[in-house]
DNA sequence: CGAAAAATGCTGATTTTCCAACATTTATAT
DNA sequence: ATATAAATGTTGGAAAATCAGCATTTTTCG
């Protein structure tokens, strides 16, 4: 069946991780409303199902219904996103990330958040 | 066969992408030594072709070979991969970004790079 | 207690992805 | 000019992913 070797995610299953990382929990109809060109309740379920064989979700019962959640933390998640698009598209150098960020033709920034960021690197 | 519509990407054609993004351009060989795992050198032009179809990537010839290359401006994917990244971790404000990057914990960045990331905010 | 509602579990079929073998074309060098 | 080397183009099929339908279980509420 699926791949249980490493972190080797299909679309679909990249998608509804991408997602639960989002809303940091969800049912699986939260899932489904979020996914685009959205399959039916049941396959969400068993893409839902694969993701926790492959031990990247986890789900508590809440109440009649199951939560999913991301089984990898925040903070690692964040850490590897991160990682990955700086070797992608910033020669692994932060201070290119943080220029595109503060381009003023990509992202406007609001005042206060150039502020915040000021405080963050004092 | 593949789908023509969107973006939607397969994982390999996904791994593709970011390694010519990476790479700025490359041969049909490059990419298949970057790949984890790496398949057969047809099978690599394999899916190659089936990204120009999607034009997602585009080649030249250079000498008797093809170098491939991203068919999407460097600048727009970069914006894209940041706000979609932001989306999915950072609550969509750069300034949690940021915070990542300065994490002590993570130790990604040097006294140097800090340094430039202040003169950037100036 | 039941019956209805609302959830999950499972399975088999279809579609997509992935791949390697082979065919063809182009460039090089003698 | 032709043989050789080194590319690309194509295709068919195996494997994986995707999906929907139906079975089952649990909860709710009369």
């Amino acid at each position: 069946m699926n791949r249980l070797e490493k972190g080797a995610l299909s679309r679909r299953e990249r998608q509804i991780l991408d997602i639960l990382y989002r809303l940091g929990e969800a049912t699986a109809k939260d899932v489904q409303e979020e996914l685009p060109d959205p399959p039916s309740y049941s396959a969400v379920r068993a893409l839902l199902a694969t993701l926790e064989n492959k031990e990247m979700v986890k789900h508590s019962k809440e109440g009649r219904r199951y939560l999913y959640r991301p089984a990898i933390t925040e903070r690692k998640a964040k850490r590897t996103a991160l990682k990955s698009l700086l070797g992608t598209f910033f020669q692994g150098k932060p201070e290119n990330l943080v220029a595109a960020l503060l381009d003023p033709e990509d992202q406007q920034l609001t005042k206060n958040e150039i502020d915040e960021i000021r405080n963050l690197i004092k």
